[in-house]
DNA sequence: GTTAAATATGAACAAATTTTCATTTAATGC
DNA sequence: GCATTAAATGAAAATTTGTTCATATTTAAC
């Protein structure tokens, strides 16, 4: 099989880079069913209000969400299907490991 | 949906991380095809010895790869399939990225 | 037992990442 | 306008990671 070239690897390393972070796998897992608002992403994920802020932003700017805003609230979505497959490919590998 | 409890996030994270990086993903796609010498792997990759062997040791330790020794050498191979099918649905992710 | 080849290891350094804390901006209601 | 709520931002601290360099181990050949 023919590796990927040098950009393709550079992206796949920065998805799974970013998908690779606890905190960022919570976020995604709490608006898995649809979207929520900062505050609800938070309290869902048990993460300070920065920290859901500052990880959201990297979600945003590597595409795998979507936000919008209405009122005082800003409310983020999975932006596509792609992350959820890439999750679950990764829950079951992780799943079958006989650890 | 209920998200995985924290062990299971755990793992998951480790494998996103440690599939997520440039050297490792070079690696992985050097031995896609079968198994490959440390030798090989180096040279395929394009990295030095020692790189080589410290992202080998990673990725074994993760589980993402099994090692036979022959004589002085030592082979490396893909674990099992689910390695293959996360790189293909991070590869489909990427390629169909409108940047 | 020496030498050479292949791989592994450990320590050190540089660079990148994650998190916290304090502050700021934006939107609303009074 | 002022106060309040929701979210974003920036800088600093804390931690983790990737790479290199030098050295060690293993195996085989002589």
């Amino acid at each position: 099989m023919q590796a990927p070239d040098e950009t393709m690897l550079e992206r796949m390393e920065n998805l799974l880079k970013i998908a690779g972070d606890f905190t960022r796998l919570k976020i995604l897992y709490a608006i898995m069913d649809g979207e929520k608002s900062v505050g609800e992403i938070q309290e869902e994920a048990g993460v300070s209000q920065s920290l859901a802020s500052h990880q959201l932003r990297v979600l945003k700017e590597a595409n795998l969400l979507s936000m919008r805003k209405e009122g005082k609230k800003v409310y983020y979505v999975l932006a596509d299907n792609h992350v959820r497959d890439l999750l679950e490919v990764v829950y079951n590998h992780v799943s079958e490991e006989n650890l």
